[in-house]
This record gives C-alpha cells, structure tokens and sequence, in this order.
DNA sequence: ATAAGTTTGTGAATCATTTCACAAGCCCTG
DNA sequence: CAGGGCTTGTGAAATGATTCACAAACTTAT
C-alpha cells in the first residue's frame, strides 16, 4: 500500500461521519456525486480517496452505503477499542471525556491524570483524577496506547518522554508546543491559538484576496 | 501580495510563539537554521514563509528576534483586539474562554451565549451567559466580527445563517459539521473525533509506513 | 439481448507546496 | 578597506495533492 496522506485521513474520518448519518436514514447507495455533494468537495476526489484502499462502488450505481461505513471503520482502525488517558484534567479533556462521539468510536478513557493536588482524588466526568506520580505503572497495566495532552507547554515534552517510555504510541496534544517524539509515534496537535491566529490574518487581509 | 497559502499562516503563528520566547530569554538575534530548529521545520522553509511578506534577515547575521515577533503581530492581524462571541457555554468554549494566551493576543470575549434556560443568567468563567435569542442584537451591538461556535453539530448551520447576518466574518467551529458560508466568511473547523481517528489510522497502520 | 444511460476507477495533466542551490549582501578581522 | 566566513532571499527543481477526462463496467428499459 502507498503512502496515504494526512489530509486523506482526515477526508475518511469526515465521510464516515456522513455515511453513518446517511445509512441511519436507510439510504442504500451514493453516487461519488451525491456524496461530494454532502461532503462539501469533489467526486473526484471523493473517488480517488477511496480508490487508495480499494474498490467499493459498483460502476453505474454508486457506493453501498452501510458497506462502505463498515469499510471506512476498518480502514481507520476503529473495529476495536482504544484505551486512552487523559493527562490533565482541566477544561480540554473535560470536554473530550463528555464528548460523546468519542466513546462511540470506541476510544475508551481509561485513566485521567494531573499533578495538582487538590484535584487528585476528585471525582471528574466518570473517573477518579489519579496522581501524575502513577502514570507510567497504570499506562503499563492498563494497556493504554493514547494519550491525550492538555497540560501547560512547559511540563509538555517531559511527559511526553515517560509516557512514551511506558508504551504510549499515540499523542493527541493540545499543549502549544512542539513536541518531539520517535518516528514510530504519531503525534497530532490542535492549537486552538493557530486556528485564532488564522482568523485574524484572514480578516485583516481580506481586502488582498 | 500573492496568495499567501494556509499552512504558511499556521506556521507563522508557530513562529511567533517561539520568537516571542527567544525574545523573553533576550535573545537579539536568530538565524533560519537556528530558528528552524527550533519551529521543528527547515531553514528554507522558514526562509520562503517569510519572504512572502518582505524581507526582515540580515545576511550573514540573521533575524532581529524583537522586531520580527512585532512585524508578525502585524502580519498576522493581532496589533488590535477582537471582539469575539462564544456559543454554546460548554467545556469547550470554557476551556478557550480560560486559555491564557486566548486574552493575551488581543481577542476578548464580549458575550457567551446558550439556549439552555437552566444555564442562561448563569456566571461562567467571568461572563453571564445569555440568551442565544439575542445573539444577532448583541453581535451588532459589540460589533463581535468573530464567533466560536461550540454546539451541536445539528444546530450549527442555523446559527451560522444568523449570526453571519447579524455581522459575523470569521467562525471558529467545534462543531463536527461541514459549515456552508459566502466566500468572504473565514471559518477553521476543529474537530477532535477526527484527530482521533487520525491516531487511530496511523496506530492501526504503523506496520505498513 | 441490445442499446441507452450512469457511474466507477485511474492514468495523465494541472496546480500547489516544499526543497534545493547559489548569487548577493552583510559582518568581522587584520 | 580587502578578504574570509556566514546567512539571507529567491528562481528553479522536485515533490505532493487535486482535478480532469475517459475507457470499462454495471443497471435499467424495451
């Protein structure tokens, strides 16, 4: 299999959304056409992002919708759970925990950590908040492979080399830093500064476009 | 000024953050090696985004540290402040309305808005959240031209409609929906079950990179 | 069974972004 | 002030992503 772009996975992850939406109105097929359509982009596209992993439409009738989900959640791997911990227990991961397209996909929080004391212990959306102190032992024992990072910039890359070191392959970080990490880890940071920031350039410079 | 792409915007606004660092430490001077480095890019790179823009380096010194996180300020639109509404008083929107650096770089929030009668006239991180009926009044009011819109992804596109009417130019959007706006309405989508899925792609596929 | 009408899958072409490579410019030393 | 040592700024080349365009394959109607 060829390299699969970043920005292909992303179209995936949106089709599927689509399509699950779609297959719950018991709609059987999809045209590339139709579906672009939904998606916001082009059939071509749309047909070319699939063509990656395989052939799944019929010629002269479309793709099977139900079929093409059950497709679209093997291919991003969401056919099993995730364990996942969430490193700082503040708004961000709050947010996620109560998210609830987040357990339906099978990510499953196993764990929620921080070091401020007076958080330790406390009850927080479902779990216990745990002590920082712990988190390599439970990473270990629980079998977790994500972890999700919303934790100031500064403590970011430290945490980062023990939970790699425990066996994290996965980081979703929304620490504004970069992070440095192994090829064989993913990382993916939002940055919610960024996106601000993005605004701001494109409104200032509307009048240029 | 050609068109300046959008990963070259994001990266500026990385630039930035470690700039304004390097110039906190007193840093004079930097070169795009060295800068480079540290942004996690390549010297070229950081060479090329800048050039878009004018020409700030020294050859055979480097860049002045100061003076270039002040021209980016500038580049990026943050020498004033904008005035920004949030819908929906969720986690999510309490974690930016609480995100430091939010306040820090000029935007300040002027209203937070919900339908939710149990929470309406409710405190909530500085702000009393008020009735989405008056949305339109108040952006037009506050003169808001930016919206963080953190609902339900079924309800997002009617909120879009309005608040665009009501003189909104740039959306940021939690909601895991495909937004239809005119052309000159700017709008970032974050969507964090498709950053998940994105780990979960990569972990699912590692072997096969 | 055939023809007309669709729609996929995919090389080729276009468009966009990143990287290369080097002339031009600046600092510093003697 | 001349020469050596760096570093920028930028066309050109390379790489990457999207769009085009069309043959191949399927459905439906007659």
């Amino acid at each position: 299999m060829k390299r699969i772009a970043d920005s292909t996975v992303r179209r995936l992850s949106m089709y599927l959304r689509y399509l699950e939406e779609l297959d719950g109105r018991g709609q059987q097929t999809a045209s590339s056409d139709e579906l672009a359509t939904l998606f916001g982009t082009t059939p071509a596209q749309v047909r070319k992002d699939l063509s990656s992993f395989g052939s799944f439409g019929k010629r002269g009738l479309g793709y099977p919708v139900h079929e093409l989900s059950a497709q679209l959640r093997t291919i991003l791997g969401l056919g099993r759970e995730w364990r996942v911990v969430i490193i700082g227990a503040g708004k961000i991961g709050a947010a996620l925990a109560n998210y609830h397209g987040f357990h339906d996909r099978g990510f499953r929080v196993v764990g929620v950590y921080d070091n401020n004391p007076a958080k330790i212990g406390q009850k927080w959306s479902d779990e216990i908040v745990r002590d920082m102190a712990d988190l390599e032992r439970d990473v270990k024992r629980d079998d977790a492979l994500i972890a999700v990072l919303a934790i100031p910039a500064d403590d970011a890359q430290a945490v980062v080399d023990r939970i790699i070191k425990a066996g994290i392959r996965a980081i979703l970080n929304f620490a504004p830093a970069q992070l440095q990490v192994p090829a064989n880890i993913s990382v993916k940071t939002v940055n919610m500064a960024m996106e601000l920031e993005g605004l701001s350039f494109a409104l200032t410079n509307m009048g240029t476009a």
